[in-house]
DNA sequence: CGGCAATAGATTGTCAACAATTAACGATGC
DNA sequence: GCATCGTTAATTGTTGACAATCTATTGCCG
């Protein structure tokens, strides 16, 4: 198994479930029904809630528990397309040279994954597997030490994500974006992201 | 009391004894010691070392604990505080206008306990105030929307806040912003808070 | 002597019971 | 009728015990 942690797995199922819109923004989750749905005692339900509050999925009371997120005002939308795009193009930049041939791997590997997810069609698959290439891009050059801002702007960002009626769209740009990283192109690299990134 | 639960208090309380640097880099924390510590069970403690592996301060391995984190590389930081420095500027200029008075009224409050902090020199107290004035600017103008990125992109600044040395001059400047937004100047007050923060 | 497996200790992960808090409801007095 | 105060049910917060996992040590075998 890939995730270790009852809390690490609850946490992704919770998170994939909320991309996928399966909760109503502003719903109470209640830690006792998930409990009982996961089979698992309360213990990691409640990690997984701080966890994803702080990720900016859930917002989280104390003594009243947690509810879905509010997607950010349209003004801010703007800023946070801005941040992240900075931050991909800045790591980029950064940390640009030839790729070993395990790193370029992984991140192909990824592209393959997002093209499963586009032909099968599931929003929540696709949404992950968009985020995972970028987040193998984003190691890969920059480690991880700015991962934690960048999921916190994808994660609002995937609260209104508005762009999954062309599968294959989503699925051609990663492609370029890939292409221009295997040939060495950087120019090309940061141009195919930034028109990724929206 | 301000903070209710336990978990939020410890949080509190460690996240200021990391700024203060009473830890060093990579030391590992253990959740027994700190129960201990505190009179408390390991459940709180779990919790903010959960929050604050989120908000940088620490590193989490599963199953292995966490550590003190390593600050960001240097050329991290450069990106690090553009983008505290847009997302400041952005709220105040988004949501510009003349301040109700227990609005301004609390800005100066945090204005003041950094008064007092710088006098009494004590590092942590200065850094903890030097954000919550911040934080109170980024709240009033701009609700919380935005305030968990922000956190974290501070918390980094923290994990390397250098200029401590001179209290005086930290005060300072943190006088010419709320004047600033005090009289209304709005080119002012972006001014003087991009001169502070770096 | 060096490598490897079994083992013991330390540490984190999970659980279920209990305490504290909140919110809704209804009784009571004005 | 209206506000206020207990009361109660639902929910989260905390705890201590137990299970699972990792680390270091020790003993064994080649």
């Amino acid at each position: 198994m890939i995730t270790k942690t009852i809390r690490e797995q609850i946490t992704e199922q919770i998170r994939d479930e909320l991309m996928d819109g399966r909760f109503t923004v502003g719903q109470p989750l209640r830690e006792a029904d998930l409990a009982k749905r996961f089979g698992v005692s309360r213990g990691p339900i409640r990690d997984a809630f701080l966890q994803l509050s702080q990720e900016g999925f859930l917002a989280y009371e104390a003594n009243r528990g947690v509810t879905v997120q509010t997607p950010p005002p349209d003004e801010n939308r703007e800023l946070i397309v801005s941040l992240r795009r900075q931050i991909e193009c800045f790591v980029i930049v950064q940390g640009w040279r030839k790729l070993a041939g395990d790193e370029f791997h992984r991140i192909a590997a990824a592209l393959s994954e997002l093209h499963e997810a586009c032909d099968a069609g599931r929003v929540a698959a696709v949404a992950r597997c968009d985020i995972g290439l970028h987040q193998q891009i984003l190691v890969t050059y920059g480690g991880a030490s700015l991962l934690p801002v960048w999921k916190w702007l994808c994660s609002q960002m995937m609260l209104t994500y508005t762009r999954l009626d062309d599968y294959a769209d989503v699925f051609e740009e990663h492609v370029r974006i890939v292409e221009a990283i295997q040939h060495g192109d950087q120019a090309r690299a940061i141009e195919a992201i930034e028109a990724n990134i929206k």
